[in-house]
This record gives structure tokens, C-alpha cells and sequence, in this order.
DNA sequence: AAGCGAACCTGGCTGC
DNA sequence: TGCAGCCAGGTTCGCT
């Protein structure tokens, strides 16, 4: 599911009902999610304050009392959602009422505002840890993480910088999380859309000293930045499951211009092109074939 | 070392 | 209706 925007959605729905809440119970419904929960995971968060919720790149970040934080992926299918007692409000909101778990409802926070905050995740490719806050750029989870796309450090020059001498296809290096951190397969072929760039053209072709390759560099970055801020405020999208913690749909997927559109007609205007799809790395690329060039 | 492909896991959709 | 095959928003490992 989920990409920086959704994650920030999900964080957005959350910080409400979690921040200053006490973890009053957690429930692990198995042993571990991609990988093993922590040692003692449930007893180490029992009694913890939560100071606030964060986000870096698609990882939720929940700091505790104890100087610990709680780190979080959905992965490819994870999603929460808030439960409270029928007729509860919470933070001045109302949210759905509590509900039987499900198959697929791997981890239950209970919190001291009456919130039950249920973890789902399908296949599983989600996670949790605990790491201590100092050092928490050190941990394995950030040590190699590239910049936050939102940061003031996106720009053309540092795209330059971080795509210098690279071979590999544009596209995948927007996809690989040691450069830029938080863009996916959506919103990767969406920027690549509105910036008109090929997403074959290798990427150090956008480092090369001339000004056209300057613009181009610079458009990405531009690209990148609307692409991301335009799916937050539509609280992301909603392809198959994703919803925000609150049970809202997102609405982005209504304003793709590429992804999951082969065969339409391409949207800009004045182009004739017909969205097509290819395979890189493994994931499919939406593209132009004729106004990204 | 960089760049691929495969693997992890389940569910939903398509086509026979 | 049933079933095989393909595809999915992410990350990591292992092979060239």
C-alpha cells in the first residue's frame, strides 16, 4: 500500500487519538510480522507515554516516555485503525466501534484515551521495532536511508549529486530508498510523468554540466515535491485496502496521470501519446511514450 | 560495486 | 463453479 503519503496520512489520523495517550495493553496475535517482533516488545511499550508521532520516509516513528521509540512499516498491506467504545468521542472525534478481530489483525494497542489502535496486515511484509532515540539515525533501519523528499534538501543539485555516474534507469533510482526515501512505484511514475522524463533515461544524464540537464534536474525535484504534497492533502490513494486510520478512502488515485492507466489517452494537453506499461526491476512502469522523452 | 532478479506472503482479479 | 496464473502500494538477499 503505502508510500510517503500515505504514511503521513495514516500518522495524521493517528497523532490524534496516540499522542499523550498511555499504552495501557498490547496484544501480539503472533510471534512476528517480516521479521520477529523484539525481545519482551509488548512489556517493554505497557505503561509507556507516547510524546509524539513521527514519520521518516514510510516508517512511523512513536516517541516513548522512556527515551524509546517505537518504529513502524506498513509494508506492502499494512494499515491501522481506531476503535473506541460505541458513543466514545476521542480528541473530539467519534470513531468506529470495536470490532471481533480479524485473520489478519496482528497487533491491538490499548491506550488510556479509550482508543484501541488494531494493526492488519495481510502478507505481512510490515514491521515493528523498538530502538532507543539516541542513535536512532544510527540504527540499521536509518543508517543508509537518503533524504526526506519533503526536506528542505530536495533539490535539482542534490538530485544531481545523489544520481552522478549512475547507469541504472531513472525510475529505479527513484525507487531506491539510499538516495530519496518515501517515493514508490505510484508516485514515482507520477513524477517522472510530470516532469517528462523517460523512465529509462539513466539517471546521470540529470548530473551531466549542461543547462538542459540542469532544468531536468530541477523539474524532478519540482515533480517530486507537488506529486507528494498534492496526495497528502487528498489523504493519499486508495488503490485495493488502503484507507487512513480514521476508515477514510484517500482520493489521489483519482488524479493519476499515468499510473494504472495503460491504454488511456495521455492528459497533457496537446499530447496524442497512449499511456503504455513496462516492466523495470521487477515493477511496473506507467509511462508516455511520447512527452516523456 | 552497481544493478538485477528473486524471495518473502496473502488476496483479488482474469481468463479458460 | 473451479482453478491456474498473474498482479499488487516494499524491502532485502544473493548473484553477476
Amino acid at each position: 500500500m503505502p508510500e510517503l503519503p500515505e504514511v503521513e496520512t495514516v500518522r495524521r489520523g493517528l497523532a490524534p487519538v496516540m499522542e499523550g495517550a498511555v499504552i495501557d495493553r498490547v496484544t501480539l496475535r503472533r510471534p512476528d510480522l517480516r521479521t520477529p517482533f523484539p525481545p519482551a516488545f509488548a512489556r517493554r511499550l505497557t505503561g509507556r507515554r507516547i510524546v509524539a508521532l513521527g514519520r521518516r520516509a514510510k516508517y512511523l516513528l512513536a516517541d516513548l516516555d522512556n527515551a524509546n521509540v517505537l518504529v513502524m512499516h506498513l509494508g506492502m498491506s499494512g494499515s491501522f485503525r481506531i476503535e473506541a467504545g460505541d458513543g466514545q468521542a476521542i480528541a473530539g472525534r467519534y470513531y468506529h466501534a470495536r470490532s471481533t478481530l480479524s485473520a489478519h489483525d496482528h497487533v491491538v494497542f490499548e491506550l488510556s484515551s479509550g482508543a484501541r489502535i488494531v494493526f492488519n496486515d495481510p502478507r505481512r511484509f510490515g514491521m515493528m521495532d523498538l530502538v532507543p532515540r539516541r542513535g536512532l539515525e544510527e540504527s540499521r533501519h536509518f543508517k543508509e536511508m537518503g533524504i526526506e523528499p519533503l526536506g528542505n534538501e530536495l533539490s535539482g543539485r542534490t538530485i544531481a549529486t545523489l544520481f552522478r555516474d549512475r547507469v541504472a534507469p531513472l525510475k529505479a533510482m527513484l525507487l531506491d530508498q539510499h538516495r530519496i526515501a518515501g517515493i514508490g512505484n505510484i508516485y514515482a511514475c507520477e513524477a517522472m510523468w510530470r516532469a517528462r522524463l523517460s523512465p529509462t533515461l539513466p539517471a546521470g544524464r540529470l548530473a551531466a554540466a549542461t543547462p538542459a540537464a540542469r532544468r531536468k534536474a530541477e523539474a524532478l525535484a519540482a515533480a517530486i515535491r507537488a506529486v507528494l504534497e498534492e496526495a497528502i492533502v487528498a489523504g493519499g490513494s486508495s488503490l485495493r485496502d488502503h484507507r487512513q486510520a480514521t476508515g477514510e478512502l484517500g482520493m489521489f488515485q483519482h488524479n493519476f496521470a499515468v499510473y494504472d492507466r495503460e491504454g488511456e489517452a495521455c492528459s497533457r494537453h496537446g499530447c496524442k501519446g497512449i499511456i503504455r506499461r513496462m516492466v523495470q526491476s521487477g515493477r511496473s512502469t506507467f509511462y508516455c511514450p511520447v512527452c516523456q522523452c
